[in-house]
DNA sequence: TCACTAAATTAGGTTTACCTAAAATATTTA
DNA sequence: TAAATATTTTAGGTAAACCTAATTTAGTGA
């Protein structure tokens, strides 16, 4: 059993941690602080008290890892986020651009038996609006077999399946050229190093820098997608 | 407009303080601390607190009461605690004895969008599912004409409007012997000296003592039921 | 390699919240 | 009314958060 109530700082650090650790390499204590918009030194001392409760392996200077233990509890985190999120969009009708920065209060008033009967409630959703895992009661994450929009070829036909960066002003821009899960679209050009790409969006054509791209993922339509790939807790992200 | 974020003890303290207050007079330090679970000497300590913000008249030795402003906040979380109750019962079907925990913690998460959403789906409801009124978006509470169970006399007829005090224990008791608003019961005897009641409800006789009795309101079937009475927040509750 | 700059940690000070124990005040009883 | 008792506040100490301002370490370029 995960050790009782954490407080919210705890958990709000564990749960960005797990979203920006790729490749099984440390965090930056910066970019944690930066992310969450806790002060540094703050965030300095708090990665010294996750550490001591061994959520997080820490090295000065060096920067910062989930242990099992912080991934665990990061997991439960997100998923009753994902769930808040899908509650808001899915029963309440907020705004799929919005949704992200009520849930990320929410989560934290979630208790066990709200999570049980909202879950059962959405009827066991398999993603957030934003097309991102919703990781089940016992903590697996199920990956569809997507890659970044930005490592399409031109010509290339995909179907947008999530976006990554929830933030809301970025949110608004993509929905304002009608990029959300479920899409389709074709790359029609695409600028060599690290360059823009210009993409075909129903009828319209549409540009959209790299780094944007990258926060964005598809499959494409030629591959198989009935694909799935189980990932426990403990086991690294993609690739 | 109320100030931004006053915290969580700040909030439930004010909360239970709106609960307490009877016929306008002082609550007592013990009293507020035993209701919230705060240790006395943080209790004192916050009321401290809470005057110098203007939320509360404090006396030493003599005990508080909410000022009109504090009084405002109070409400604001009662309307976030009884609709999250709503949602509970409503939408997730949670039962109906342990919402109020769970809705304690919710409350706090409930932001104005969310607040203004949830009350839509739910149907602007009127009460929560003990019986007793939301306060509308702005701040108006309104009672039923209602009267404490325990004053009722022999052979009177009533129905039960609300439960007012929301412990799970006590709520599984009354739920036991079918006490739940919009019953109907028949007082059968009165024992004097606020000994014990004997009621008929449905079929069956239930005795209730006259403490629990206090805590059940009821609107007696002779009476016309239409009316109605309006309270802002600064008025006092009822008698 | 050394100096310089950028990144990260530590130091010192404030607030809220908790705890224990001591002091002050109010209430009750003899 | 005076003493005994119960209630309530104050005092003193810890921990989590926050802040600002040193200090230390790492990374870079001359
Ligand atoms: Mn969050
Ligand atoms: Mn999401
Ligand atoms: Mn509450
Ligand atoms: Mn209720």
């Amino acid at each position: 059993m995960i050790g009782k109530d954490l407080g919210e700082k705890v958990e709000e650090c564990l749960e960005v941690l797990f979203r920006l650790e790729k490749n099984n390499e440390r965090v930056k204590t910066t970019e944690l602080a930066e992310k969450l918009g806790f002060p540094l030194s703050s965030m300095t001392v708090l990665l010294q008290r996750l550490a001591n409760m061994g959520l997080v392996e820490y090295e000065p200077y060096k920067g910062v890892r989930l242990t099992d233990k912080g991934r665990k509890v990061a997991i439960k985190i997100i998923r009753r986020h994902r769930l808040s999120e899908r509650f808001l969009t899915d029963i309440l009708g907020l705004d799929w651009c919005e949704v992200h920065e009520h849930a990320c209060k929410l989560e934290h008033a979630i208790t066990d038996k709200i999570e049980e009967k909202l879950d059962e409630k959405l009827g066991s959703p398999a993603v957030c609006p934003h097309g991102n895992p919703i990781p089940t009661p016992n903590g697996e994450i199920i990956f569809e077999k997507d890659i970044p929009l930005s490592e399409l070829q031109p010509a290339e036909e995909a179907i947008i399946t999530r976006i990554i960066d929830e933030n809301p002003a970025l949110l608004r821009r993509l929905i304002a050229i009608g990029i959300l899960p479920g899409v389709k679209i074709t790359v029609k050009e695409k600028s060599p190093l690290g360059g823009a790409l210009v993409l075909k969006i129903g009828d319209y054509e549409v540009a959209l820098g790299r780094d944007v791209a990258s926060k964005i993922c598809v499959k494409t339509s030629t591959a198989p997608h009935r694909h799935r790939r189980r990932m426990r807790h403990g086991a690294k992200s993609r690739k």
